[in-house]
DNA sequence: CGCGGCTTTGATGTTCATCAAGTAAAGTGG
DNA sequence: CCACTTTACTTGATGAACATCAAAGCCGCG
């Protein structure tokens, strides 16, 4: 990837609001690094060294409980942001963030980060809004999330990787029964038989990875109601 | 309340982080409302007016989703701020505020919060802190909740009731069974029901509103494996 | 003192977890 | 590239957890 784009890569990152000379002390400090499929980029407990962001990649963010299990709370794509929460002010990351595809993430030196904030008001402000989006979007998810049951959480996760992460009706899912699983917050098997339902009654074809969508306003109507 | 001690209330609500005259600012711009039970402080869907926080009483964080039900994220208590992540940069609010009891709320102009944030970069950070601060421990608590099932969600809130918010093994509940019921995301009945078990099991002893927990231990193992 | 909302208990059915067992796919070493 | 091992996927049967419906007692308040 050559200077300029990822000149312009950083620019939209940060909300367009950087001056030229921030721009470029962000550009000469930022550094790629690859993570293989299953590799943690952030671990719970590590200490959140560098403000970093996805290039490419898909990056699975979830808690391992206090039993040993995985719950996903989503699932992020380029241009999300890793550990935003926890970067600036808490000593330890709450959550583990790992590849789901191979990824880049961009790092970035915190203390210039830091010391951007302080100079340049729209910066700040613009991190704060992001803060407060990121947040409230996922709390109202989680929410919508909570009241649904089995059926409704499936076509809601189903419906979130063809719109919001593919932009297909069809796609090769990233994730494993059992992830959909630790997303959706209930057993592998019964994703499995509902998948095998909405196949039967021909809401969505599939064969393992490969997933299309064939009847979006009944999925739709199935992860409002359901 | 003299005017002393809103002084010093401020100045604990910002993290003593204030400089003499923006803490004097603030103390001038500042405007006590009382709310009684039951009346909202903010509805979702109002456009947030004022950086406002709890003086007195207690406050029920809630959704009402798209088929007209309360669900419960959380209970506020004196010097938690009212609805902060909504207060900068969304135009929305996606959450309603309600008073559980009667309350003072400090209402302080956007504003004012707004230049003082240009201007002292201490306070701005310690406000990008709290905000991390809590999206984060929402966020925790909500997938520590989502794991267990019912009795441990109910002994979760007792015990959250005793701790964090009355600091007592003895205390009244601010709250219907109903409410409890849309904070722990199960039916009204069983609510009810699994209060009985734990009399009978003589973990707690109640009658309507009067709480008294006897087995701290036992409901804490509960919590935590339930 | 009667009305309405809150609380409580019981009975019944639905949803989902768990166990078991088998098949398909994917990775591994020769 | 094949045999082998492991992991992922799938289906069925059973029981536990929970929702829902129904009905009755309680309590505060006008």
């Amino acid at each position: 990837m050559n200077f300029q784009s990822t000149k312009s890569f950083v620019d939209d990152l940060f909300f367009n609001c950087l001056k030229d000379d921030e721009l470029q002390r962000i550009c000469n400090s930022l550094r790629e690094q690859e993570y293989d499929k299953g590799e943690h980029i952030v671990y719970q407990g590590d200490i959140v060294k560098h403000f970093s962001c996805i290039k490419e990649g898909l990056v699975k963010l979830y808690i391992v409980n206090e039993i040993g299990n995985d719950q996903i709370i989503t699932i992020l794509k380029p241009y999300n942001f890793i550990a935003i929460l926890n970067v600036f002010f808490l000593h330890k990351c709450s959550y583990t963030f790992t590849a789901l595809t191979p990824c880049v993430i961009c790092h970035i030196d915190i203390d210039l980060i830091r010391s951007i904030i302080d100079e340049n008001t729209d910066f700040s402000t613009e991190l704060m809004k992001k803060f407060s989006k990121i947040s409230n979007t996922t709390l109202v998810e989680l929410m919508k999330f909570k009241r649904l049951q089995l059926r409704g959480r499936l076509a809601y996760v189903l419906l979130s990787f063809s719109q919001r992460i593919y932009h297909s009706l069809e796609f090769d899912l990233p994730v494993t029964r059992k992830e959909i699983a630790e997303f959706v917050g209930v057993s592998t098997e019964n994703i499995i038989r509902t998948m095998s339902e909405f196949k039967k009654d021909k809401i969505i074809d599939f064969s393992t990875k490969r997933v299309k969508i064939l009847d979006v306003k009944t999925l739709e109507q199935i992860s409002f109601f359901g």
